[in-house]
DNA sequence: CGTTCACTACGAAACTCTTCGTTGACATCC
DNA sequence: GGATGTCAACGAAGAGTTTCGTAGTGAACG
């Protein structure tokens, strides 16, 4: 295992990741394209930051092409739990399930959503009997 | 309402906000000699952290002593709840049921907890009905 | 009363993050 | 083939973070 814990991403990066893993691998033009509905992001300023991610192992480069394609190393979802639990450490004590409950009552969520929330409980308690 | 959003503390300020929910009003010598145990942080760190942190707003001081007593002026569900709206802003798409799930199926509760987690959907529920 | 101790304040250094201007390479289009 | 456009690379600037050394101030102690 010579690669290790990939770095927490900054905002900037979280941003770039969420159009990579919406869009899958693209160009710095396609992601810059994407960001800039919204905000007022310079091309070079997103270039920059891909370059970046990609020596800190975030982003993969194919370079083949002229314009080099950006892919995001590590899964939407691999990524939400590091992130999570990154939290829980620093901030609940290193407790998931304290992080959990204050998810929960920090809002109201819709009768929908409850639903699945225990839906998915049910499928958890079945597999820890 | 005349004080805007209270700024997302870094690592080190939350590890400083910690010691201050967990001990209460408490000196720069407080906070350090509880920080000091494990890691190596020297005395004047955790001075200006705490310097930097009030005029943040984060902590409020009291300088009525010689030694200043420096207290979290949020409390730590607030911060908590803080952060998870954020992470789930910048990560989650905005949704903290998504958070919620990925939290649940990314580890292993024990029953107990998944109880707990179940009574507290039930009083939700409740509430929503 | 002078030395020592604890404390705050100040500022600098090293580092990261974010931004963007400029440059040079390469391609495409009259 | 020269002008125009697109691209990666580089460097630098400004802000924020984290670290700590040093200085100054007041209290306590002998």
């Amino acid at each position: 295992m010579s690669d290790r814990q990939p770095p927490r991403p900054t905002d900037s990066e979280l941003a770039i990741l969420g159009v990579l893993w919406e869009r899958g691998p693209s160009t710095v033009r396609d992601v810059h394209d994407e960001l800039n509905k919204d905000g007022t992001t310079g091309y070079t300023t997103i270039l920059k930051l891909l370059q970046i991610m990609t020596e800190k192992g975030l982003v993969v480069r194919d370079e083949t092409e002229r314009a080099h394609v950006y892919e995001s190393r590590y899964g939407e979802q691999k990524t939400q739990r590091q992130l999570l639990a990154d939290l829980a450490e620093r901030a609940f004590g290193g407790s998931a399930t304290k992080l959990v409950m204050q998810a929960l009552s920090g809002r109201k969520a819709s009768a929908a959503e409850l639903t699945a929330i225990r839906e998915l409980l049910d499928t958890l308690e079945g597999e820890t009997r």
